[in-house]
DNA sequence: ACCTGAACACCGTTCAAGT
DNA sequence: ACCTGAACACCGTTCAAGT
């Protein structure tokens, strides 16, 4: 009679087993609390308790872990029910949602740029967006150029404001006062305008901003396409 | 009488004195020869003859020579003379210059993005768009969301063009092949208005492109500036 | 097939020491 | 004050070896 042994192969607990998916969720919860500079292939092998060179059985390299992220990202983009009397109003509902969505994935959006999408979440997005003025009777040819234009406008903004959000609020609150600073200091007869505009430009606001970029492009999309 | 001697402290050609100046010139070169990913602080200093430490004493950190290469760049942007009734045509004009400068110098527009500028060739860039602003007669906000707001889409696009252009023609062919033949993949059910869009879509081109955009996003302040 | 330790070929920056 | 060699604390990725 063989001796009573414990399981076979538990003596320790097992390893959770390696994934593209187990990777990409370590890789999501680096990028929600440190954002994408702290993103690196040894820290999200140490998350999985393993060595950086594992990760490379499931993952091409860092590019393409970045790329799975960001799929999973665009997933999360609200996109209701198209109305496509309400064309304009959704084209904004959805640049806030996915400007919220990249922000919030610790500024993925420096990835997202110059990236041409080919994953589901990013096809579904796409769809979604071009269904939307297809069925609003925009010409094809300004819906192609505008879906490309609507992304990137978010992305680029996203962007800037995952650089801005990088430093601690105090160090954030330095940088504004010393530019402020610096731009009260200009000679008015070198930069006339500018130092004209130094009140309105310091007026300028993040959600504002973003408003107002978002404004001019819808407009400007609505104006080529009547013409 | 004394021996004759070779010219005092001559007996090797003297080193070429370090400087803010000739860092950023050997960054410069740098720049335009390999592109923003191929500045090293390492190469920067090699280019000169010398250890990366030795950088140290004239610029701050990495950052710092970034945005002195990003301030001589923006000061090459064509500035004609301002003529407050063709703005829309030269706010198009500056926008396709600074297009042009940021590729030109291996993509500078990463490190735009997000840098508000206090260098002498940006301020100088800034004071001329917002003096021709204000000459067209618009209102101040509107100004000074557009002074953000055109740079930011030309610093977007410039980024993109910039990491396409990273690999070589060949590599490019065969990446918008690929694509081309995933998007052509795609079930028409499940993604019904992509699939239509296709051959729409892969007509985009880089010029175009950014022709399309900066006619949406003028047009979009000159819609906003007249409400 | 999957996982691993060790190594390779890089980075930016600091520091003590020189001049 | 300026310059330097060496070192520190990191990277992404590869590779031979294990299982």
């Amino acid at each position: 009679m063989p001796p009573v042994r414990p399981r076979p192969g538990r003596e320790r607990p097992a390893r959770r087993t390696l994934s593209r998916e187990a990777i990409a969720d370590a890789a999501m919860a680096i990028l929600e609390r440190e954002g994408l500079d702290a993103l690196t292939m040894r820290g999200v092998a140490a998350a999985l308790g393993t060595g950086p060179a594992s990760l490379y059985a499931h993952v091409e390299d860092k590019e393409d872990l970045i790329s799975i992220c960001v799929d999973r990202a665009v997933a999360e983009v609200e996109m209701p029910e198209p109305d496509p009397a309400r064309w304009q109003e959704q084209v904004k509902a959805y640049a806030r949602s996915m400007r919220e969505v990249l922000v919030r994935h610790g500024n993925l959006a420096r990835a997202t740029m110059g990236m041409i999408p080919t994953g589901p979440g990013a096809l579904a997005s796409v769809e979604w967006l071009l269904g939307l003025l297809r069925e609003a009777g925009l010409p094809d040819r300004v819906i192609a150029y505008a879906a490309d234009l609507l992304p990137l406008y978010v992305s680029a903004v996203a962007f800037e404001e995952g650089l801005w959000a990088a430093g601690t609020p105090e160090e954030m609150e330095a940088y504004v006062g010393a530019i402020r600073e610096h731009f009260a200091g200009l000679p008015a007869e070198r930069y006339p305008h500018l130092v004209a505009m130094v009140p309105e430009l310091m007026r300028v606001e993040g959600d504002e901003r973003f408003e107002f970029g978002l404004d001019v492009i819808v407009a400007g999309i609505a104006a080529l396409a009547a013409k």
